[in-house]
DNA sequence: CCCAAAAGTTTAAACGTTTTAACTTTTGAG
DNA sequence: CTCAAAAGTTAAAACGTTTAAACTTTTGGG
């Protein structure tokens, strides 16, 4: 079951099969025939672990991923991993949980040709790590900017502002920004484009807060400010859930989304559209990040000089039915 | 970089590097640290490709999903990502898509030491390949047995009873089952659970239909049983998303849930449980599930003897705030 | 029929490990 | 101090490819 058998299955020799695996021109048409058909017939797989050592590639790329039941992360995977197909390699994708764990597997030279990191989170270590063991490596929605390697980030910058202009447009003027967790860089970016906005139309922030990514510390946010009686005509939340669980506080007191406060999410989570309240919110480029990041690894792969280490891409604001005009009192 | 580096470096032979490198036990403590510190110096990483070549194992398990953008596999791919790693074996993972992809990097003898295939789509030819290969594999929720292939399937049957009794139980009598592609076994097996729930209390079904498993088919199937005026009183969905899809599309008419219909899904999907209206579900065993293929695996791996083919598991009925009592016209 | 180009062959080395076998050195109990 | 067991050594083969070099055969235009 090796390429001798097949070598001698098609009456030719071992170098000759080694060609046709490997598209080299010079082999007969007839011939390259003949062997494929002997592979067909013994089955044969060419062994990739000795193609490997020999070769010092794999042919695969690796992933690592901290979190996926994400449609942020879900659409850039499946980008990556169709453009990585066309090119004829194959993605092994990663969990990194906490304590580390998954990705160190992809974190061999031998193992994969290459990396892509999507929202890393120790992101100083790993790719300190990667550069050790020369590993090429791309950067997905990074926090830090680190000279040499390249990275796709998106404008949150113009997110948050493009999403405060919207509610100010609609007239509001008392608007809070609920971000996420203060580690993010991207939470800080979207805060610094709501201030902008606001700058801009003269107006001051109404508040803000922080809290996880996730419905139930949005809901928690929402019911603190109820307590406190301050609530804004509109949120600018810093993803998604944080909004649905915004929109749910104030559902439980009757508040009415968007007829008496207007809520903003960010990153257009799976059906957050179809389900009522409609949410507006702001799209991430996945497609392009991804596509974008699978060109840059190829390059780093092959050699070629890199372009400017750091590619921002815009992110797009949808309107839909979470935001109206300011309700006057 | 190599073997050869780190036996000159610590004085020491490449068997006893080699021996170190694999915890034999006849190698003095002493020339052992020897060995270490060399590496560690070096920083020398032993060549997997090498090694795998030569001892025809490669220490990962791949798995092949075809969505990830939803809870239930989330949860199952994170628990067989964490004993995996408990046990030394790294988990690659890859999508299948479509037409095919990328699936057959890991249909490999040399790139995995065996397979779990979760929600297989193409399964017979799969297991059919994989077979082949003498490639381990294990199967998650599939949808057809094999012989000798070990699975791990819930009991549809028993959900979708549980999930028709607990309707049963509070008054309804005109229940419907929307279940989701008829391709699925599943979605046979739940509405057979529903069936013989109803036909214990004496009822028959009030009717059923079918979608796709999205927000927005779940819509439109509602649209349609209105503009028919056919609602039932309660409905019992093939999964969390239609049955979303069918909340939207009722509370567009003015019609509440749970006031006026009741409404169970299925899976538990994220947040579904905290955001209006908290949904009555039913949730499976993830975990579980995980847990024993990964179980079953290793068996197969090392060639031990196999238990009964298909191991089915028990879900769970999650009660919360889309089901109430009939209301009585 | 000649002859150059194209296609193919054989041989050998290389990739970096593991593993076996036969042999040598070290260790420490008595 | 002896001697057997433990620990280590060297040498060689094996895993299944790719690749280079030198050589031979086939092909088809003139």
């Amino acid at each position: 079951m090796n390429i001798h058998d097949v070598a001698k299955k098609s009456g030719l020799s071992v170098v000759t099969v080694s060609r046709v695996l490997n598209n080299s021109p010079s082999v007969r048409e007839s011939n390259r025939r003949k062997v494929l058909k002997a592979m067909e017939e013994l089955n044969y797989q060419p062994n990739s672990a000795a193609r490997s050592l020999v070769r010092g590639k794999t042919g695969v790329i690796g992933m690592s991923i901290t979190n996926f039941n994400d449609s942020f992360y879900d659409r850039v995977i499946r980008v990556v991993n169709r453009k990585l197909a066309e090119q004829g390699y194959f993605l092994a994708l990663s969990i990194a949980e906490d304590e580390d764990g998954g990705t160190n597997f992809l974190f061999q030279k031998d193992r994969v040709d290459g990396i892509i990191l999507l929202s890393p989170l120790e992101e100083k270590e790993y790719v300190e790590e990667l550069k050790r063991k020369s590993i090429p490596v791309v950067l997905l929605d990074n926090q830090f900017q680190h000279e040499d390697v390249p990275s796709v980030v998106v404008d949150n910058y113009q997110g948050g502002y493009e999403a405060t202009k919207h509610l100010i447009g609609l007239g509001h003027t008392q608007i809070a920004y609920i971000g996420g967790p203060s580690v993010f860089l991207s939470v800080a970016e979207r805060k610094r484009g709501f201030v902008q906005a606001l700058d801009e139309a003269g107006l001051t922030p109404y508040g803000t807060d922080s809290c996880g990514f996730t419905v139930s510390s949005g809901y928690e946010v929402a019911k603190r400010w109820m307590r406190e009686d301050k609530l804004p005509t509109a949120f600018f939340c810093g993803d998604d859930f944080i909004a649905l669980g915004i929109v749910q506080a104030l559902r439980e007191e009757g508040i009415r989304v968007p007829h008496d406060i207007s809520v903003v999410g960010f990153d257009d989570q799976q059906f957050v559209g179809e389900f009522y309240p409609r949410l507006t919110t702001v799209r991430q480029p996945e497609a392009q990040m991804g596509s974008i990041g699978v060109d840059l690894l190829m390059k780093l792969i092959n050699g070629e000089v890199m372009p400017p280490a750091v590619t921002k891409l815009a992110p797009q604001l949808l309107v839909r039915e979470s935001t109206a005009s300011v309700r006057l009192t």
